[in-house]
DNA sequence: ATCCTTTTTTGACCTAGGTCAAAAAATCTG
DNA sequence: CAGATTTTTTGACCTAGGTCAAAAAAGGAT
């Protein structure tokens, strides 16, 4: 499972020059096309990936049907969370939405960070943490707000992915169905 | 929002007798009766506790009703995370469900041990993931599998609730009414 | 036991949102 | 532009689970 809300340009503040140069012989700058896969289902994720320009989504299938979990956006991260802690097969495809350019870092690389820098460990919990409560706060619309309500607040908060995702991934963001999201878009 | 789930007992190899010295002086014990509020809706939680014994619920009001959105048990943390981490006030009450002994530790402690050392922060880092991961898991539930499932589950991975809380209690984890979890239990 | 209170169950009914299939729009391709 | 393909909308119908209210059970007290 995945949700990389927590963004690492809030967190450059916490990084010094010296953290910088300490990551900067593990990490690859690496380029995919539209519908690369990133990450595929049954692989362990074994990267982090920081993008630098383009769109990923993380996406599962349940039945016959794919469902958005995640959107990632450049400046924020991009990995399978659970597998890459876990060290599990990941339940999702990780899929690029549109060309992307990504700076890549391996799962021992930022094992390394972490032991090696204070400040590195730092990000990495307030990461987990902006994505534990964003994760809770879904949770709760899902299950105490309207479909209806969830879709005024994407639009509000995240209309960048109205335009860029189709009907049925937008649906399936919001937890409901595209038929269902297509009604809703109907009145008014 | 909370979801302690993730459990300091599982994190101790990771802290040093040194870090348990550091953190001494600012550790106080604390006692609760059954249904007192270890923290108010409306407050800031300038604290967090470490349960030696006894249960903690975390619980909302939706609309008239209340919810309870997590339990935690003796060997876990018991905090609400958002408000904690945000210094906003918190949208919950904190209960005692029954007789509690806790270690308390406010805020400002805990960010200067997570300023001090290494290990804390780990800690911190760990317990931050394994939240976010069992949230993100149980919103994945909630989204696509039955009340049944769900109810199958608890009995399977958390049968202590079941003994514990009421009808309506359990029910508001499982995210359905309690009639409905009534309903379940008759058949079968 | 008996009365009182709380909790759980049952029944009748309702609704948000799902499913399936077809129509309509939009997009692509030569 | 015509035709083919994909995406979105609409319609008819269904179902899991909600709501409200009353009945039944289970727990206290005295």
């Amino acid at each position: 499972m995945d949700n990389t809300s927590g963004l690492f340009k809030d967190f450059a503040g916490l990084i010094s020059s010296e953290d910088i140069k300490m990551a900067q012989p593990f990490l690859k700058t690496l380029h995919f096309e539209k519908d690369d896969l990133l990450l595929k289902k049954g692989e362990v994720c074994s990267f982090l990936y920081y993008i630098i320009d383009g769109i990923a989504l993380y996406i599962t299938l349940e039945g016959k049907k794919e469902q958005v979990v995640h959107v990632s956006f450049a400046g924020e991260f991009c990995l399978a969370l659970y597998s890459f802690y876990a060290r599990l097969p990941s339940e999702a495809n990780i899929r690029a939405l549109t060309k992307m350019q990504v700076i890549g870092l391996d799962y021992e690389k930022v094992q390394h960070l972490f032991d090696k820098s204070k400040n590195w460990e730092r990000v990495g919990r307030l990461f987990a943490e902006r994505a534990f409560i964003d994760a809770l706060r879904t949770k709760h619309d899902i299950q105490h707000k309207t479909a209806h309500y969830r879709y005024q607040k994407l639009i509000e908060q995240r209309p960048e992915i109205l335009q860029l995702l189709s009907l049925g991934q937008i649906a399936s963001i919001l937890g409901i169905s595209q038929e269902t999201l297509s009604r809703i878009r109907a009145k008014r």
